[in-house]
DNA sequence: GGCCAGGTGTAAA
DNA sequence: TTTACACATGGC
């Protein structure tokens, strides 16, 4: 049988799944390291990442992060893995967002889409994950959970971006334009927390 | 011990 | 335009 995104929405709503979690589910949603957490973060857990994250203390703010050399970075990313090549792309793309925006509140404001799928190491999920919990813009993520979880319902579609289309295009529909932004933050929160349910509840 | 994690870029078909 | 593969640590 097939399903809505707004209907998985709800049911997803009613199991109560973020109750233990920040308020739009990203730790730190609208700081500079969602950038980081972003990239450190692909094909990786997030208990990992957050061993990383402990190790930049003082280093998760643009100026500062940029205060690093690769070998360092290197260094205090080494528990989420790939370390070899998210440290140089994140100092690239760290030092891009500097040149391009000044400030990490510029970034916020003007940043597009198309401009972080140029950056070397962000894709579409992680451009998608930036956009939605690092800038506050309603931006729906999908990732392997996302299809995972649709496709248990017989949705199986070609592409990311019409995994995208199929839960945006339903969720617009039934909320206002200025709840969106909540709405995808949340749901995407509620897939990942499902999945991580799943296995230990 | 093997499998997989909140993917992406590149090269080959 | 698809598919295959490298990248790497740590938990289960």
């Amino acid at each position: 049988m097939s399903i809505t995104a707004f209907t998985l929405y709800k049911k997803l709503e009613a199991m109560d799944l973020l109750q233990n979690s920040p308020q739009y589910w990203w730790p730190n949603a609208g700081e500079f390291e969602v950038v980081i957490g972003a990239v450190l973060t692909q094909n990786t857990t997030w208990r990992n990442v957050e061993k990383s994250l402990a190790n930049l203390e003082g280093f998760l703010t643009l100026e500062s992060f940029l205060q690093l050399n690769e070998e360092e970075l290197k260094e205090k990313i080494r528990p989420s893995g790939f370390y070899n090549q998210k440290a140089p792309r994140l100092l690239q793309i760290a030092s891009n967002i500097k040149k391009e925006f000044n400030t990490f509140k510029n970034f916020q404001k003007s940043v597009t889409r198309s401009w972080l799928l140029e950056q070397k190491g962000i894709g579409e999920e992680s451009a998608d994950a930036i956009l939605c919990y690092g800038c506050f813009r309603a931006e729906m993520v999908v990732d392997t959970y996302t299809k995972r979880l649709l496709k248990s319902y017989s949705v199986e579609l070609k592409n990311y971006q019409a995994y995208k289309d199929f839960l945006e295009d339903d969720l617009q529909h039934h909320f206002q334009k200025n709840e969106l932004f909540n709405v995808y933050a949340l749901f995407h929160g509620m897939i990942v927390e499902y999945n991580k349910c799943k296995k230990s509840c």
